[in-house]
DNA sequence: TGTACATCAGTGAACGCGCGTTCACTGATGTAC
DNA sequence: TGTACATCAGTGAACGCGCGTTCACTGATGTAC
Protein backbone atom coordinates (compact mmCIF):
# COMPACT_ATOMS: atom_id res chain seq x y z
CA UNK A 1 0.00 0.00 0.00
CA UNK A 2 2.93 2.31 0.36
CA UNK A 3 2.46 4.92 -2.80
CA UNK A 4 5.51 5.59 -4.65
CA UNK A 5 6.22 9.39 -3.73
CA UNK A 6 9.70 9.97 -5.31
CA UNK A 7 9.62 12.61 -7.46
CA UNK A 8 12.50 13.46 -9.83
CA UNK A 9 13.64 16.39 -11.62
CA UNK A 10 12.92 16.67 -15.44
CA UNK A 11 16.85 17.18 -16.99
CA UNK A 12 17.92 20.37 -18.82
CA UNK A 13 17.58 20.74 -22.33
CA UNK A 14 19.95 18.38 -24.22
CA UNK A 15 20.98 15.96 -21.01
CA UNK A 16 17.88 13.65 -22.29
CA UNK A 17 20.61 10.91 -22.13
CA UNK A 18 20.87 11.05 -18.34
CA UNK A 19 18.02 9.38 -18.13
CA UNK A 20 18.89 6.64 -20.31
CA UNK A 21 22.04 5.71 -17.65
CA UNK A 22 19.76 5.77 -14.94
CA UNK A 23 17.57 3.35 -16.29
CA UNK A 24 20.32 1.08 -17.48
CA UNK A 25 21.63 1.03 -13.86
CA UNK A 26 18.05 0.54 -12.37
CA UNK A 27 17.58 -2.35 -14.21
CA UNK A 28 20.93 -4.01 -13.78
CA UNK A 29 20.35 -3.32 -9.89
CA UNK A 30 16.94 -5.12 -10.49
CA UNK A 31 18.47 -7.56 -12.74
CA UNK A 32 21.23 -8.84 -10.79
CA UNK A 33 18.76 -9.10 -7.75
CA UNK A 34 16.49 -11.24 -9.47
CA UNK A 35 19.00 -13.30 -11.19
CA UNK A 36 16.41 -14.09 -14.22
CA UNK A 37 15.64 -11.91 -17.33
CA UNK A 38 11.73 -12.70 -17.45
CA UNK A 39 11.29 -11.81 -14.37
CA UNK A 40 12.16 -7.88 -14.62
CA UNK A 41 9.68 -5.74 -15.97
CA UNK A 42 9.58 -2.41 -17.20
CA UNK A 43 7.10 -1.35 -15.13
CA UNK A 44 9.33 -2.24 -12.06
CA UNK A 45 12.64 -0.55 -13.45
CA UNK A 46 10.31 2.46 -14.08
CA UNK A 47 8.83 2.70 -10.61
CA UNK A 48 13.14 1.85 -9.32
CA UNK A 49 14.22 5.04 -11.17
CA UNK A 50 10.87 7.17 -10.59
CA UNK A 51 9.42 7.86 -13.74
CA UNK A 52 6.28 6.79 -16.01
CA UNK A 53 6.72 3.66 -17.34
CA UNK A 54 6.50 4.88 -21.10
CA UNK A 55 9.59 6.71 -20.48
CA UNK A 56 11.65 3.53 -20.94
CA UNK A 57 10.91 3.74 -24.57
CA UNK A 58 12.11 6.71 -24.88
CA UNK A 59 15.78 5.11 -24.77
CA UNK A 60 14.90 1.02 -25.47
CA UNK A 61 12.84 -0.35 -28.33
CA UNK A 62 11.54 -2.96 -25.94
CA UNK A 63 12.73 -4.87 -22.75
CA UNK A 64 14.57 -7.30 -24.92
CA UNK A 65 16.62 -3.80 -25.81
CA UNK A 66 17.04 -2.59 -22.34
CA UNK A 67 18.36 -6.01 -20.95
CA UNK A 68 20.71 -6.60 -23.82
CA UNK A 69 21.69 -3.25 -22.69
CA UNK A 70 22.66 -4.20 -19.38
CA UNK A 71 24.34 -7.37 -19.94
CA UNK A 72 26.66 -6.32 -22.56
CA UNK A 73 27.84 -3.77 -19.99
CA UNK A 74 28.53 -6.46 -17.69
CA UNK A 75 30.04 -7.98 -20.08
CA UNK A 76 32.60 -5.47 -21.10
CA UNK A 77 32.85 -4.83 -17.31
CA UNK A 78 33.85 -8.17 -16.62
CA UNK A 79 36.39 -8.08 -19.51
CA UNK A 80 38.07 -4.93 -18.14
CA UNK A 81 38.26 -6.77 -14.28
CA UNK A 82 39.83 -10.12 -16.15
CA UNK A 83 42.30 -8.17 -18.06
CA UNK A 84 43.38 -5.79 -15.37
CA UNK A 85 43.96 -8.73 -12.77
CA UNK A 86 45.75 -10.17 -15.52
CA UNK A 87 47.84 -7.15 -16.24
CA UNK A 88 49.21 -7.46 -12.41
CA UNK A 89 50.58 -11.16 -12.45
CA UNK A 90 54.07 -11.18 -13.83
CA UNK A 91 54.45 -14.99 -15.69
CA UNK A 92 51.80 -16.14 -18.00
CA UNK A 93 50.70 -19.36 -15.32
CA UNK A 94 49.95 -16.15 -12.86
CA UNK A 95 48.81 -14.42 -15.63
CA UNK A 96 46.00 -17.02 -16.59
CA UNK A 97 45.49 -18.00 -12.65
CA UNK A 98 44.67 -14.26 -11.99
CA UNK A 99 42.14 -14.36 -14.81
CA UNK A 100 40.70 -17.72 -13.97
CA UNK A 101 40.18 -16.29 -10.51
CA UNK A 102 38.76 -12.89 -11.34
CA UNK A 103 36.16 -14.05 -13.89
CA UNK A 104 34.79 -16.51 -11.63
CA UNK A 105 34.66 -13.54 -8.24
CA UNK A 106 33.00 -11.28 -10.62
CA UNK A 107 30.45 -14.49 -11.45
CA UNK A 108 29.74 -15.08 -7.94
CA UNK A 109 29.59 -11.41 -7.03
CA UNK A 110 27.17 -10.76 -9.81
CA UNK A 111 25.04 -14.18 -8.90
CA UNK A 112 22.00 -12.80 -10.55
CA UNK A 113 23.43 -10.94 -13.99
CA UNK A 114 26.11 -13.99 -14.38
CA UNK A 115 22.82 -16.21 -14.48
CA UNK A 116 20.98 -13.73 -16.66
CA UNK A 117 23.66 -13.82 -19.16
CA UNK A 118 24.83 -17.55 -19.17
CA UNK A 119 21.67 -19.39 -18.32
CA UNK A 120 18.43 -16.84 -19.03
CA UNK A 121 16.09 -17.99 -22.57
CA UNK A 122 17.68 -15.23 -24.01
CA UNK A 123 20.76 -17.43 -25.28
CA UNK A 124 18.05 -19.22 -26.85
CA UNK A 125 15.80 -16.09 -28.33
CA UNK A 126 18.71 -13.61 -29.22
CA UNK A 127 21.97 -13.41 -30.56
CA UNK A 128 24.64 -13.07 -27.63
CA UNK A 129 28.13 -13.61 -29.56
CA UNK A 130 29.33 -10.84 -27.81
CA UNK A 131 30.16 -13.12 -25.21
CA UNK A 132 32.79 -15.07 -27.06
CA UNK A 133 35.87 -12.47 -25.88
CA UNK A 134 35.52 -13.84 -22.33
CA UNK A 135 36.81 -17.34 -23.85
CA UNK A 136 38.55 -16.05 -26.49
CA UNK A 137 40.95 -14.05 -23.75
CA UNK A 138 41.02 -17.45 -21.42
CA UNK A 139 42.07 -19.64 -24.46
CA UNK A 140 44.81 -16.71 -25.57
CA UNK A 141 45.96 -16.65 -21.84
CA UNK A 142 46.17 -20.61 -21.72
CA UNK A 143 48.41 -20.64 -25.22
CA UNK A 144 50.81 -17.95 -23.54
CA UNK A 145 51.39 -20.44 -20.73
CA UNK A 146 52.50 -23.62 -23.03
CA UNK A 147 54.00 -21.45 -25.56
CA UNK A 148 55.73 -20.23 -22.54
CA UNK A 149 56.75 -23.69 -21.50
CA UNK A 150 54.70 -23.05 -18.32
CA UNK A 151 52.29 -25.84 -18.67
CA UNK A 152 52.62 -29.08 -20.75
CA UNK A 153 51.87 -28.49 -24.29
CA UNK A 154 48.78 -29.62 -25.47
CA UNK A 155 45.18 -28.40 -27.34
CA UNK A 156 45.14 -25.06 -25.87
CA UNK A 157 41.18 -24.98 -27.05
CA UNK A 158 40.50 -27.87 -25.46
CA UNK A 159 42.01 -27.19 -22.27
CA UNK A 160 40.75 -23.80 -22.41
CA UNK A 161 37.36 -25.63 -22.72
CA UNK A 162 37.94 -27.78 -20.05
CA UNK A 163 39.01 -25.10 -17.83
CA UNK A 164 35.68 -22.71 -18.50
CA UNK A 165 33.67 -25.59 -18.29
CA UNK A 166 35.30 -26.45 -15.00
CA UNK A 167 34.80 -22.52 -13.78
CA UNK A 168 31.14 -22.50 -14.50
CA UNK A 169 30.14 -25.35 -12.90
CA UNK A 170 31.84 -24.46 -9.81
CA UNK A 171 29.91 -21.17 -9.81
CA UNK A 172 26.53 -22.41 -11.20
CA UNK A 173 26.54 -24.56 -8.51
CA UNK A 174 27.20 -21.78 -5.75
CA UNK A 175 25.18 -19.17 -7.88
CA UNK A 176 21.96 -21.44 -8.06
CA UNK A 177 21.88 -23.10 -4.60
CA UNK A 178 23.07 -19.93 -2.70
CA UNK A 179 21.87 -22.03 0.76
CA UNK A 180 23.96 -24.88 0.75
CA UNK A 181 27.40 -24.41 2.15
CA UNK A 182 30.03 -24.55 -0.31
CA UNK A 183 34.19 -24.87 0.30
CA UNK A 184 35.75 -21.45 -0.88
CA UNK A 185 35.20 -20.70 -4.64
CA UNK A 186 39.04 -19.21 -4.90
CA UNK A 187 40.09 -22.67 -3.55
CA UNK A 188 38.24 -24.74 -5.86
CA UNK A 189 39.15 -23.07 -8.81
CA UNK A 190 42.62 -23.00 -8.21
CA UNK A 191 42.50 -26.66 -7.64
CA UNK A 192 40.61 -26.96 -11.15
CA UNK A 193 43.11 -25.02 -12.78
CA UNK A 194 45.93 -26.98 -11.37
CA UNK A 195 44.44 -30.57 -12.23
CA UNK A 196 43.08 -29.25 -15.96
CA UNK A 197 46.47 -27.91 -17.14
CA UNK A 198 48.46 -30.55 -16.00
CA UNK A 199 49.17 -32.85 -19.02
CA UNK B 1 -6.98 -19.29 -34.19
CA UNK B 2 -6.85 -23.11 -33.65
CA UNK B 3 -9.11 -23.94 -31.59
CA UNK B 4 -8.64 -27.06 -28.89
CA UNK B 5 -10.89 -29.80 -29.96
CA UNK B 6 -9.99 -33.10 -28.24
CA UNK B 7 -11.98 -34.11 -26.23
CA UNK B 8 -11.20 -36.64 -23.43
CA UNK B 9 -13.24 -39.18 -21.65
CA UNK B 10 -14.01 -39.01 -18.40
CA UNK B 11 -12.27 -41.51 -15.88
CA UNK B 12 -14.12 -44.24 -14.87
CA UNK B 13 -15.07 -44.03 -11.26
CA UNK B 14 -11.96 -44.95 -8.59
CA UNK B 15 -9.59 -44.22 -11.72
CA UNK B 16 -9.55 -40.72 -10.62
CA UNK B 17 -5.78 -41.02 -9.89
CA UNK B 18 -5.00 -41.51 -13.75
CA UNK B 19 -5.56 -37.72 -14.38
CA UNK B 20 -2.73 -37.34 -11.91
CA UNK B 21 -0.46 -39.59 -13.93
CA UNK B 22 -1.99 -37.41 -16.87
CA UNK B 23 -1.05 -34.02 -16.01
CA UNK B 24 2.22 -34.68 -14.59
CA UNK B 25 3.20 -35.84 -17.76
CA UNK B 26 2.12 -33.44 -19.69
CA UNK B 27 3.73 -30.86 -17.20
CA UNK B 28 7.15 -32.82 -17.62
CA UNK B 29 7.16 -32.66 -21.24
CA UNK B 30 6.37 -29.06 -21.30
CA UNK B 31 8.75 -28.00 -18.86
CA UNK B 32 11.58 -29.90 -20.23
CA UNK B 33 10.75 -28.17 -24.29
CA UNK B 34 10.62 -24.76 -21.90
CA UNK B 35 13.20 -24.84 -19.51
CA UNK B 36 11.68 -22.56 -16.98
CA UNK B 37 9.51 -23.20 -14.14
CA UNK B 38 7.83 -19.68 -14.30
CA UNK B 39 7.24 -20.17 -18.02
CA UNK B 40 5.43 -23.39 -17.13
CA UNK B 41 1.03 -22.14 -16.93
CA UNK B 42 -1.59 -24.34 -15.47
CA UNK B 43 -3.50 -23.81 -18.30
CA UNK B 44 -1.17 -24.60 -20.93
CA UNK B 45 -0.82 -28.25 -19.27
CA UNK B 46 -4.50 -28.50 -18.89
CA UNK B 47 -4.98 -27.65 -22.42
CA UNK B 48 -1.87 -30.07 -23.17
CA UNK B 49 -4.11 -32.54 -20.96
CA UNK B 50 -7.42 -31.73 -22.57
CA UNK B 51 -9.30 -30.69 -19.56
CA UNK B 52 -10.50 -27.64 -17.91
CA UNK B 53 -7.66 -25.87 -15.88
CA UNK B 54 -9.45 -26.00 -12.64
CA UNK B 55 -9.21 -29.68 -13.28
CA UNK B 56 -5.76 -29.76 -12.02
CA UNK B 57 -6.47 -28.57 -8.78
CA UNK B 58 -7.59 -31.80 -8.36
CA UNK B 59 -4.40 -33.17 -7.82
CA UNK B 60 -2.16 -30.65 -6.94
CA UNK B 61 -2.88 -27.94 -4.72
CA UNK B 62 -0.63 -25.26 -6.99
CA UNK B 63 1.17 -24.89 -9.47
CA UNK B 64 4.74 -25.54 -7.08
CA UNK B 65 3.40 -28.65 -6.22
CA UNK B 66 2.82 -29.85 -9.61
CA UNK B 67 6.58 -28.52 -10.84
CA UNK B 68 8.06 -30.47 -7.69
CA UNK B 69 6.22 -33.32 -8.44
CA UNK B 70 7.20 -33.33 -11.94
CA UNK B 71 11.06 -32.53 -10.63
CA UNK B 72 11.12 -35.06 -8.41
CA UNK B 73 10.56 -38.20 -10.64
CA UNK B 74 13.07 -36.45 -13.01
CA UNK B 75 15.63 -37.05 -10.31
CA UNK B 76 14.34 -40.40 -9.25
CA UNK B 77 14.33 -41.17 -12.87
CA UNK B 78 17.83 -40.33 -13.74
CA UNK B 79 18.92 -42.12 -10.12
CA UNK B 80 17.90 -45.10 -11.15
CA UNK B 81 19.74 -44.83 -14.70
CA UNK B 82 22.67 -44.45 -13.02
CA UNK B 83 22.32 -46.92 -10.68
CA UNK B 84 21.71 -48.96 -13.36
CA UNK B 85 25.11 -48.17 -15.51
CA UNK B 86 26.98 -48.32 -12.44
CA UNK B 87 25.67 -52.05 -11.99
CA UNK B 88 26.84 -52.52 -15.87
CA UNK B 89 30.02 -51.86 -15.00
CA UNK B 90 32.80 -54.50 -14.05
CA UNK B 91 35.91 -52.68 -11.51
CA UNK B 92 34.97 -49.31 -9.23
CA UNK B 93 36.68 -47.11 -11.96
CA UNK B 94 34.15 -48.28 -14.69
CA UNK B 95 31.92 -47.83 -12.54
CA UNK B 96 32.07 -44.26 -11.81
CA UNK B 97 32.85 -43.70 -15.57
CA UNK B 98 29.55 -45.37 -16.38
CA UNK B 99 27.47 -43.23 -13.52
CA UNK B 100 29.20 -39.87 -14.54
CA UNK B 101 28.88 -40.35 -18.21
CA UNK B 102 25.04 -41.41 -17.80
CA UNK B 103 24.25 -38.93 -15.26
CA UNK B 104 25.54 -36.07 -18.24
CA UNK B 105 23.59 -37.72 -20.75
CA UNK B 106 20.84 -37.55 -19.35
CA UNK B 107 21.15 -34.10 -18.60
CA UNK B 108 21.96 -33.55 -21.76
CA UNK B 109 18.62 -35.21 -23.74
CA UNK B 110 16.77 -33.60 -20.84
CA UNK B 111 17.98 -30.03 -21.46
CA UNK B 112 15.13 -27.99 -19.94
CA UNK B 113 14.19 -30.37 -16.80
CA UNK B 114 18.06 -30.58 -15.78
CA UNK B 115 17.53 -26.77 -16.32
CA UNK B 116 14.50 -26.20 -14.21
CA UNK B 117 16.40 -28.94 -11.63
CA UNK B 118 19.22 -26.83 -10.82
CA UNK B 119 19.42 -23.68 -12.94
CA UNK B 120 15.69 -22.46 -12.04
CA UNK B 121 14.41 -20.05 -8.94
CA UNK B 122 13.26 -22.69 -7.54
CA UNK B 123 15.56 -23.46 -5.67
CA UNK B 124 16.09 -19.97 -3.93
CA UNK B 125 12.11 -21.02 -3.23
CA UNK B 126 11.58 -24.24 -2.30
CA UNK B 127 13.53 -27.30 -0.61
CA UNK B 128 15.16 -29.32 -3.08
CA UNK B 129 17.32 -31.41 -0.86
CA UNK B 130 15.66 -34.50 -2.85
CA UNK B 131 18.64 -33.49 -5.40
CA UNK B 132 21.21 -34.45 -2.65
CA UNK B 133 21.24 -38.43 -3.31
CA UNK B 134 23.19 -37.80 -6.82
CA UNK B 135 25.66 -35.77 -5.30
CA UNK B 136 25.84 -38.40 -2.67
CA UNK B 137 25.96 -41.38 -5.04
CA UNK B 138 29.01 -39.96 -6.99
CA UNK B 139 31.04 -39.57 -3.78
CA UNK B 140 30.32 -43.09 -2.97
CA UNK B 141 31.58 -44.14 -6.15
CA UNK B 142 34.64 -41.87 -6.30
CA UNK B 143 35.52 -43.42 -2.29
CA UNK B 144 35.24 -47.23 -3.93
CA UNK B 145 37.73 -45.91 -6.53
CA UNK B 146 40.05 -44.83 -3.89
CA UNK B 147 39.44 -47.43 -1.78
CA UNK B 148 40.32 -50.37 -4.33
CA UNK B 149 43.66 -47.81 -5.34
CA UNK B 150 41.72 -47.26 -8.74
CA UNK B 151 42.54 -43.61 -8.57
CA UNK B 152 45.17 -42.40 -6.06
CA UNK B 153 43.71 -41.54 -2.58
CA UNK B 154 42.91 -38.53 -1.30
CA UNK B 155 39.52 -36.31 -0.17
CA UNK B 156 36.99 -38.25 -1.87
CA UNK B 157 34.53 -35.35 -0.93
CA UNK B 158 36.47 -32.73 -2.71
CA UNK B 159 37.16 -35.13 -5.98
CA UNK B 160 33.17 -35.57 -6.40
CA UNK B 161 32.21 -31.98 -5.73
CA UNK B 162 35.31 -31.06 -8.37
CA UNK B 163 33.82 -33.61 -10.68
CA UNK B 164 30.48 -32.48 -10.33
CA UNK B 165 31.67 -28.94 -10.92
CA UNK B 166 32.87 -29.87 -14.41
CA UNK B 167 30.56 -32.19 -15.60
CA UNK B 168 27.71 -29.63 -14.96
CA UNK B 169 29.56 -26.93 -16.40
CA UNK B 170 29.59 -28.79 -19.47
CA UNK B 171 26.70 -29.75 -19.49
CA UNK B 172 25.48 -26.47 -18.70
CA UNK B 173 27.36 -24.85 -21.09
CA UNK B 174 25.48 -26.62 -23.94
CA UNK B 175 22.21 -26.24 -22.39
CA UNK B 176 22.04 -23.08 -22.52
CA UNK B 177 23.85 -22.27 -25.71
CA UNK B 178 22.75 -25.31 -28.14
CA UNK B 179 23.18 -23.32 -31.26
CA UNK B 180 27.09 -23.32 -30.57
CA UNK B 181 28.85 -25.84 -31.76
CA UNK B 182 30.31 -28.31 -28.88
CA UNK B 183 32.88 -31.13 -29.14
CA UNK B 184 30.75 -34.46 -27.95
CA UNK B 185 30.34 -34.35 -24.32
CA UNK B 186 30.92 -37.98 -23.67
CA UNK B 187 34.68 -37.30 -24.36
CA UNK B 188 34.82 -34.23 -22.47
CA UNK B 189 33.40 -35.79 -19.70
CA UNK B 190 35.69 -38.61 -19.98
CA UNK B 191 39.05 -36.11 -20.15
CA UNK B 192 37.13 -34.51 -16.77
CA UNK B 193 37.08 -37.85 -14.80
CA UNK B 194 40.89 -38.46 -15.86
CA UNK B 195 41.88 -35.13 -15.01
CA UNK B 196 40.37 -34.23 -11.67
CA UNK B 197 40.46 -37.87 -10.65
CA UNK B 198 44.54 -37.95 -10.96
CA UNK B 199 46.19 -37.29 -8.01
C1' DT C 1 15.90 43.47 -24.72
C1' DG C 2 11.56 41.12 -25.75
C1' DT C 3 8.81 37.48 -27.61
C1' DA C 4 7.02 33.70 -30.63
C1' DC C 5 7.77 29.23 -31.37
C1' DA C 6 10.13 24.80 -32.22
C1' DT C 7 11.99 21.31 -29.67
C1' DC C 8 12.96 18.46 -26.02
C1' DA C 9 11.91 15.46 -21.94
C1' DG C 10 8.64 13.17 -20.23
C1' DT C 11 3.45 11.87 -18.90
C1' DG C 12 -1.09 9.40 -18.16
C1' DA C 13 -4.86 6.95 -19.79
C1' DA C 14 -5.99 3.08 -22.16
C1' DC C 15 -5.71 -1.40 -24.76
C1' DG C 16 -5.82 -6.41 -24.68
C1' DC C 17 -3.54 -10.43 -22.76
C1' DG C 18 -2.83 -14.68 -20.14
C1' DC C 19 -2.33 -15.81 -15.80
C1' DG C 20 -3.45 -18.38 -10.84
C1' DT C 21 -7.05 -19.29 -8.19
C1' DT C 22 -11.98 -19.56 -6.14
C1' DC C 23 -16.52 -21.00 -6.34
C1' DA C 24 -20.77 -23.03 -7.02
C1' DC C 25 -22.14 -26.41 -10.17
C1' DT C 26 -23.16 -30.89 -13.12
C1' DG C 27 -23.92 -35.30 -14.59
C1' DA C 28 -22.54 -40.11 -14.80
C1' DT C 29 -22.02 -44.24 -11.98
C1' DG C 30 -21.81 -47.44 -8.54
C1' DT C 31 -24.18 -49.23 -4.45
C1' DA C 32 -27.40 -49.96 -0.44
C1' DC C 33 -31.76 -51.36 0.25
C1' DT D 1 -34.81 -56.91 -10.16
C1' DG D 2 -35.63 -51.97 -9.46
C1' DT D 3 -34.56 -47.52 -7.73
C1' DA D 4 -33.01 -43.62 -4.72
C1' DC D 5 -29.08 -41.42 -3.63
C1' DA D 6 -24.25 -40.52 -2.24
C1' DT D 7 -20.09 -40.00 -4.35
C1' DC D 8 -16.83 -39.24 -7.72
C1' DA D 9 -14.63 -36.82 -11.71
C1' DG D 10 -14.57 -32.94 -13.67
C1' DT D 11 -16.53 -28.11 -15.50
C1' DG D 12 -17.26 -23.05 -16.59
C1' DA D 13 -17.74 -18.48 -15.28
C1' DA D 14 -15.64 -15.10 -12.87
C1' DC D 15 -12.23 -12.42 -9.98
C1' DG D 16 -8.35 -9.31 -9.82
C1' DC D 17 -3.57 -8.79 -11.21
C1' DG D 18 0.54 -6.91 -13.50
C1' DC D 19 2.23 -6.85 -17.68
C1' DG D 20 4.16 -4.66 -22.57
C1' DT D 21 3.03 -1.42 -25.55
C1' DT D 22 0.51 2.54 -28.15
C1' DC D 23 -1.13 7.02 -28.38
C1' DA D 24 -2.12 11.64 -28.07
C1' DC D 25 -0.65 14.97 -24.91
C1' DT D 26 1.91 18.67 -21.87
C1' DG D 27 4.77 22.03 -20.25
C1' DA D 28 9.35 23.90 -19.60
C1' DT D 29 13.27 25.85 -22.10
C1' DG D 30 16.33 27.42 -25.29
C1' DT D 31 16.80 30.12 -29.54
C1' DA D 32 15.89 32.86 -33.87
C1' DC D 33 14.46 37.08 -35.00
Amino acid sequence: MAVMTETRARNRRGQGELLRAEIESAAMRLLDELGDDEALSLRAVAREVGIAATSVYLHFADRDALVLAVLRRFQRETAAEADAAEASAADPLGKLRARVLRVGASAHEHAGLYKVLHESALNRRVDMSFKRSIAEDTTAAVRRCMDAGAIPDGDAEEVSLDLRAAVHGAVSMRVNQPDATWPPLAAQIERLLRKITAG
